[in-house]
DNA sequence: GCTTTACTAGTTTTT
DNA sequence: CTAGTAAAGC
């Protein structure tokens, strides 16, 4: 069968014109459940077949999992899917980078800085300039990352993201200035990079014509995934890539732009047409995903919104049963039911892959993690802290990088401080003397003479030595031999954490050198959670997804549970000041909801704890509102009853504390 | 006196 | 999970 029938088969007008448009720019505008990624597979499927080399085509994507999932499906098709390049902006960035290293003028071994190196490397600048002894209180390490950080992702001054997100902190405009060109100098002469630099430093080479012109020359057909989430840097880069040939796709929706606080802008979707004015536009609007009820509870949401989005999604699947809404006494009571309502959604034959429950912040999903363990039921859980940034994972990275990088003093003081008997002072002090010695060796050999910490340092010593000459997957091995006995006393959960261990092992049998490992694992890792081990009662499906809003980004499910719906927690109670901040939850809300298949579950606790103090939450402000009301089935209203009592006792609880004040 | 360690409170969203 | 603090240890 011709490719062109193959197509028509399975795509509707709108997608196969998307799939069949390969030359010269094109914008797709493609509301929730629009086939979008459909279209992406059978476009990469139709560039293959028509003989263009898959090496050819650059796919970018929000995340590594969208772009591989992508990709897979393609190659189901045609094997040499496979080939085509795809990642995010910052994994295909680093092996730009990696390639063209000299032309920065950067040198090897090049580290890779994680977000809380980043924050300590800021903060030990700051120590080392003063700024912190000062009387007035200075920023702490996690908001000086984030100015510094917003600053590059937003290309905005310190001065305007002070005045936006930390007015108080106005006074310490100079000194933080200071400190950004600081801490470049300092990547810079310690040939480090961070995620904002593989950002920057891509879009610096592709500045340089050679350099355009040869990657234009390898990247025929650009196509770029999320883009109302792309910031001004990644943009660019865009624009750069097609600048010659102009074969650039960008998919996006301006309704699920939800990343502004990471420097995302929308309007990159307006500012293409400009910089591509021969654009071809598409939209898809049929939505193939959710039941018109689930859709026009999402319409109503939406439609709330101070701007005016123009696309009104109509659904191609009849019926369905409205969205219920459930309120609970308190979490503890959500959590139990939610936990019941899959345990019999499974014995009525679901999967529990087919279901996700979804949450605004990561600690709003721990109570049913613990009524799920409680049930023996497995889950994931998707967003919040990376495989490569829990603690044991970086205590034993740490002490690669020591083996693969002696002046990387970040990773010496972490591994010398998990020795007993060394706490950060002494760690200081042996860092500093390891960047001055000629070897770590005779640095360090007075300390190794010290009756409490020195065994275990001459022991750490021998291992690195050792692993000097040994392949990386050996040099794993033995440095986990050494690691492990600190884990076990350091984490009543070693167990658990020992499997990640294990795991870290079997990834580094791919590789053959250090470098490249790290900057893997840092770089590319995707977002996901070590997996909860509880041994499956059902071995042939996947875990249940718990998940924040924001990793659940371009994924569906048949039914799915949002929980936690209380004003202040959804949204949440940081953004409630600011407009903007708070037009962006009402489109996280509609990426929530647009993620339902067939049931759709809104679930929140009358009552909630903040600070040991009980406090009373109301619904969603979104939701709160007679005309998206009257879309709900809240027939949950035994509960509602349950409720009523309780906030009888809470008031006499309440009364006898006002007394206890006075 | 200087360091380490044990404990306790509060925690947006993430490549 | 980590910043800040109090207490214990050398």
């Amino acid at each position: 069968m011709p490719i062109e029938a193959f197509l028509r088969q399975h795509l509707n007008p709108a997608q196969y014109e998307v799939a069949t448009t390969i030359e010269g720019p094109l914008l797709v505008v493609a509301g929730a459940g629009t086939g979008k990624t459909r279209v992406i597979e059978y476009r990469v499927l139709y560039l293959v077949s028509k003989g263009i080399s898959p090496q050819s085509i650059l796919l970018l994507t929000f995340s590594r999992r969208a772009a591989r999932e992508m990709l897979n499906r393609a190659a189901r098709h045609n094997r040499l899917c496979e080939y085509v390049v795809g990642g995010t902006f910052h994994s295909f960035g680093f092996s730009v980078i990696s390639e063209f290293a000299h032309a920065l003028g950067y040198k090897r071994p090049i580290s890779f800085l994680d977000e809380a190196d980043r924050e300590e490397a800021i903060y030990r600048l700051a120590v080392s300039l003063g700024y912190t002894a000062k009387k007035k209180r200075f920023l702490t390490k996690t908001t000086l990352k984030k100015v510094i950080s917003a600053s590059f992702n937003r290309s905005e001054t310190i001065e305007t993201v002070l005045l936006k997100d930390y007015p108080q902190f106005l006074s310490f405009q100079n000194e933080i200035e200071h400190l950004k060109r600081e801490y470049i100098k300092y990547k810079l002469e310690h040939n480090l990079l961070d995620y904002d630099d593989l950002l920057i430093c891509l879009k610096l080479l592709l500045e340089k014509e050679q350099i355009r012109e040869r990657l234009s020359e390898r990247y025929q057909y650009i196509m770029v995934d999320e883009f109302q989430d792309t910031n001004k840097l990644q943009a660019e880069i865009v624009y750069l890539l097609g600048k010659k040939h102009r074969n650039v796709m960008a998919v996006g929706d301006d309704a699920q732009s939800i990343y502004a606080f990471r420097g995302a802008r929308y309007e990159n979707m307006f500012e293409f047409l400009e910089v591509f004015p021969e654009t071809r536009l598409i939209k898809l609007e049929e939505n193939y995903r959710s039941t018109q009820p689930i859709l026009d509870l999402a319409n109503a949401v939406i439609s709330q919104a101070e701007k005016k989005y123009t696309k009104v999604l109509k659904a191609k699947r009849q019926g369905g049963e409205r969205p219920a809404l459930f309120i609970f006494k308190d979490p503890h009571d959500e959590a139990a039911w939610v936990a019941e309502r899959i345990m019999t959604f499974r014995e009525e034959g679901l999967a529990l892959h087919q279901i996700g429950v979804l949450f605004r912040g990561l600690y709003l999903g721990r109570a049913l993690e613990l009524e799920l363990a409680k049930r023996q039921i497995p889950y994931r859980v998707y967003g919040g802290i990376r495989f490569v940034e829990t603690a044991h994972v970086k205590d034993l990275l740490a002490h690669l990088k020591i083996v693969a990088n002696p002046l990387d003093e970040l990773a010496w003081l972490r591994v010398l401080t998990l020795i007993d008997g060394i706490g950060p002072k002494t760690a200081a002090r042996m860092t500093d003397a390891i960047v001055q010695a000629v070897s770590v060796k005779e640095a360090l050999l007075p300390f190794t003479k010290h009756p409490r910490y020195g065994p275990q340092l001459k022991s750490l010593l021998e291992v690195r030595e050792k692993a000097q000459s040994l392949p990386v997957s050996d040099v794993v091995t033995l440095l986990a031999d050494y690691y492990l006995p600190i884990l076990e006393q350091k984490y009543d959960d070693y167990q658990r954490r020992r499997a990640d261990i294990e795991s870290l092992k079997q990834i580094a049998l791919g590789y053959k050198a250090i470098e490249p490992f790290l900057l893997d694992l840092v770089a590319m890792e995707p977002a996901e959670r070590s997996i909860e081990e509880i041994e499956s009662l059902y071995e042939d499906e996947g875990p249940l997804c718990l998940s924040t809003v924001h990793s659940a980004k371009g994924l569906e499910w048949e039914v799915v549970f949002l929980i936690g719906l209380a004003d202040g927690q959804f949204p949440s109670a940081y953004s409630i000041t600011d407009k903007e901040a708070l037009e962006e939850e009402r489109r996280l809300l509609y990426v929530a909801i647009t993620r339902a298949k067939t049931r759709l579950f809104l679930t929140l606790p009358h009552r909630g704890y903040r600070g040991g103090v009980h406090t009373f939450n109301r619904l969603c402000r979104f939701l709160d509102q007679e005309e998206v009301l009257s879309l709900l089935d809240i027939s949950g209203r035994e509960y509602l009853e349950e409720t009523f009592d309780e906030v009888l006792y809470a008031k006499d609880e309440l009364l006898a504390k006002m007394l206890e004040e006075f």
